[in-house]
DNA sequence: CCAAAAGTGTTCTCGGTACACCCATGC
DNA sequence: GCATGGGTGTACCGAGAACACTTTTGG
């Protein structure tokens, strides 16, 4: 469902959309060695947010939450998963603080309508490779881009809270979840693995116990063929044995690093 | 706030509450090896419920959680804490093809009013000790009783997937949070804990590998004086250390068992 | 004195961590 | 040949799992 006339929603959307309830999705992107996340800014406000939207009367949450995430970055068939959701009665107080909201005629428009109501938010964090990407606002944004992790702009609302409950939802995951089968080209050398998890978890990895973990997962089919990557030894190049990968998955044991 | 009058709550409730948002609580009772969770039922429908509730819209989705679940259950200040949020199209799709459903002068108010209306549900679970609870159903419920999670009555809507998913994360949890402070007497020894354990596990443990966990985790003070039960040995008096068991809680390493 | 439960200590194994040496490549 | 990063193996340590004997109590 696509929103084409911005005041048509802004006066109708209840009958299609379920009003008190949004939905925010954290979307990380990875692509050599730096972690980014994708974020919107609304006109007039120097504040960032988190990629939200509504949940139509007609689907589910999570697939509210695909929708959302197709719209902004055109992937689709992503891991998402729904980590929190978010109720405090202050979420979004602080906009209605600024002055700036009180001038756009955008912001007029809003106030009183269903979207200017207490709205309680699910929170979905999803893992992509950013450089496959096209960021593009909603109808309501000036901007959509991205962020790297370790400068993020100032955020509006609780989404610094979002944040910060995201990634340490996705690092608690990843013990559980190798992830990676997303994020990384087809064939990949394990240091540039080993990257991505040092980048997710913001520590070094020592690369034996690293390269031993891999091993005894055994879900890495290494090749033949190596990769060129200047003066120094050319690294194997691997692919995910995706068969055993998913038997990991619904395995419960823990992977600690 | 407390709706006092079931028709005015039909027609008016969505002034004070948020619609198509409510909170489910999977509150679990444990007692003398015993594990029971509440539920409730409504009129002239065989199949039992989650206690569940609205959002006021002057309070969070978590006093809201703990304010649905001291109206059920007579206790305040309980650990409670939320787990996953259901919002699949078809949740209370079986409902409506019961037959029971279209006679009651209950759900005919119901049809058509805010309350018939896709809804989500924000699960909660909280552990409490069944003997210190007065269950009382609420104004739309028959009956609200306990029921051994080993011989569960026939469940209405997703109610199956709640229970199940909040028993895993339940059990996820425990691994991290040493929980029984709520759900054991002041005093208890050792092999009570450990029954306690046992009984959320749902599988049985070392008793001396148990003992070693707790004793290097700390949490425990030996008392002096002992239980007395039956023709056996009188095993030890413990307490909890809070200070100590609250140090534990913050720190994020896990206790596997 | 006997049954049943409580209390305690040792061994083994596995996984995580720390650490050092050789190898390949391009300049 | 040298700088840089890739590939591999070993030693140590701590935690969990398996396991047996002694002690207490009431009947």
């Amino acid at each position: 469902m696509l929103i084409t006339d911005v005041h048509a929603f802004i006066q109708h959307g209840y009958r299609d959309f379920i009003p008190h309830l949004s939905i925010d999705c954290a979307i990380l992107g990875y692509h050599d060695g730096i972690l980014k996340i994708l974020l919107t800014a609304w006109p007039d406000l120097d504040g960032w947010c988190l990629p939200g939207g509504y949940i139509s009367r007609t689907e589910s949450i999570d697939h509210a939450a695909q929708r959302i995430l197709e719209e902004r970055t055109g992937l689709a068939d992503v891991f998402l998963q729904q980590y929190h959701t978010f109720g405090q009665m202050n979420r979004v107080l602080p906009l209605e603080e600024k002055p700036e909201f009180h001038d756009n005629p955008l912001y007029r428009a809003i106030r009183g309508s269903w979207l200017d109501a207490r709205t309680v938010s699910i929170g979905y964090y999803a893992l992509i490779d950013f450089s496959r990407a096209t960021p593009r606002p909603d109808e309501f944004s000036r901007e959509c881009r991205w962020w790297d992790i370790r400068e993020l702009p100032p955020l509006l609302f609780d989404h610094p809270l979002m944040i910060k409950t995201a990634l340490d939802t996705i690092r608690k995951d990843l013990q559980v979840h190798p992830v990676g089968l997303q994020l990384l080209p087809e064939e990949f050398t394990v240091p540039e693995l080993q990257r991505l998890y040092e980048t997710l978890l913001n520590r070094t990895l020592d690369r034996r116990n690293f390269m031993k973990k891999m091993q005894q997962l055994g879900i890495l089919i290494r090749h033949d063929r190596t990769r060129s990557i200047g003066s120094h030894r050319s690294p194997y190049l691997y692919s995910f044995d995706e068969e055993r990968y998913r038997e990991v998955l619904t395995d419960q044991r823990n992977m600690s690093f």
